[in-house]
DNA sequence: TTATTTAATCGTAATATTACAATAAATTAT
DNA sequence: ATAATTTATTGTAATATTACGATTAAATAA
C-alpha cells in the first residue's frame, strides 16, 4: 500500500488531483509567485528568495517541470526557469471549473 | 527532516499549498464532487461510488473536515457529511487568485 | 438485553515526500 | 589546462501518505 489507485477514478479527476499536488508545497507556490513576478529566474535565485536548500529547490522544481508547469531552458552555466503559459491555461481552466461547482443552498449541518 | 518549514513562508503560502494538498488526492476530488453532486451523503455512500475500503474513504473524510471544507453531522447511526460553503468560497477566492496571476507574454524558453 | 448497522480508530505495511550534504556534470572564465 | 560557477543527481534520514483488516464505539432495531 501507500501507493494511490488511480484507475478507481476518471482521467479528469487524476488531473485535478496531479494539478493541485504540484503547489501543494508552500516552496512550489513560492516559486511559481517569484517565477510570476520576474517572469524567469534561475534556481540559485530561488535559493537566496527561499532559503531551502540548493538540493531541494532544484527537487522542487523537476517536480514542477514534470507536471509541465515549468520549463527551463539552459543558458550558459546556469538554467533559466519560466511558466509554461499553455500548461498553466490548462491547469487554470480545469481548477476553476472544479471550484467553481454550484454550492446547494441548504446544507444538512 | 521529511518535514515542511512552514515558516520559511508567508501565510498565504501556507494557505494555498494547505487548500490545494485538501484536494490532490483523487478520491478527495471524488469525494468533493459527490458531495456537491447529492448536496449530502455518508460514508458508506461514498465507499459504495469510489470502490476504497470503509478505513480509507473515512481516514480522506478526516483530511477534508480538517481542512474544514466538510462538515459531519451525527444522524442515527451514520453521519451526514457536507461542504462547508464559507470555506469552500474561501479556498475558491484564494485559489482563483492564485491562478489568475498575468503571465508576462515574452518567456525566456 | 442483544443483535445490527454505521463510522471512527488502531495497527501496520508499503510507498512517497521533504530536506540536505556530498558529489558529479556541464559550461564559462582565467 | 585549470579553476570557478551553477545545477543536477545520489544517497540518506526523518516524516507523511495511502491503503486496509480488525476492532471499537455509538446508535438503532429486534
Amino acid at each position: 500500500m501507500g501507493l494511490t489507485k488511480t484507475e478507481f477514478f476518471s482521467i479528469l479527476q487524476n488531473d485535478i488531483a496531479c494539478f493541485a499536488k504540484a503547489f501543494s508545497h508552500p516552496a512550489r507556490v513560492a516559486i511559481l509567485q517569484h517565477l510570476f513576478k520576474t517572469n524567469q529566474c534561475i534556481c540559485g535565485d530561488l535559493v537566496l528568495e527561499i532559503g531551502l536548500a540548493q538540493a531541494t529547490i532544484s527537487q522542487h522544481l523537476k517536480e514542477l517541470k514534470s507536471t509541465g508547469l515549468i520549463k527551463g531552458s539552459v543558458e550558459g552555466t546556469s538554467v533559466c526557469y519560466c511558466v509554461d503559459p499553455k500548461k498553466w491555461i490548462k491547469m487554470k481552466h480545469i481548477l476553476k471549473d472544479f471550484l467553481d461547482q454550484d454550492l446547494n443552498p441548504n446544507q444538512c449541518c
